[in-house]
DNA sequence: CCCTTGACTATCT
DNA sequence: GAGATAGCCAAGG
């Protein structure tokens, strides 16, 4: 495993576990927030390697769809446990449950508020 | 080294 | 808004 794959993977999985019930992020958001710009594609692979439990159900494409094919298991799956947290999910665009909590990934992650 | 593969994105028709 | 197109970039063959 190379060393890019262990900083990048770890840059990932903590940004992706702050992610908060009913939010969601996409895959270039996480990237970014990681520290790694252009690589959204990289992003998918970290999560399936994975050792630990990841809410990688509330990470999906930039345009607010899930990021499987509409028919797959996997968008049932992903689908379900969205919904669940009370994401709703119309014509495939999702949209993100209602929280009073305004906080940003931002602070959460920097400690440095707008 | 060259080529293909993506759980991606931004942009243009 | 749906397609097509062109970037993107590490990984694996």
């Amino acid at each position: 495993m190379s060393q890019f794959q262990q900083k990048f993977d770890k840059g990932i999985w903590q940004v992706v576990t702050k992610i908060k019930p009913g939010r969601v992020m996409s895959y270039g958001e996480v990237a970014r927030m990681a520290g790694y710009p252009r690589h959204a594609r990289m992003v998918s692979r970290a999560m399936s390697r994975s050792p630990i439990a990841l809410p990688w159900h509330r990470v999906v494409r930039s345009n607010r769809t899930l990021a499987f094919e509409v028919d797959s298991d996997a968008y049932e799956k992903q689908a379900s446990l969205l919904e669940k947290e009370g994401v709703e999910i119309i014509k495939g665009k999702i949209i993100p449950a209602k929280t009073d909590d305004d906080t940003s990934l931002d602070e959460l992650l920097w400690g440095t508020p707008k």
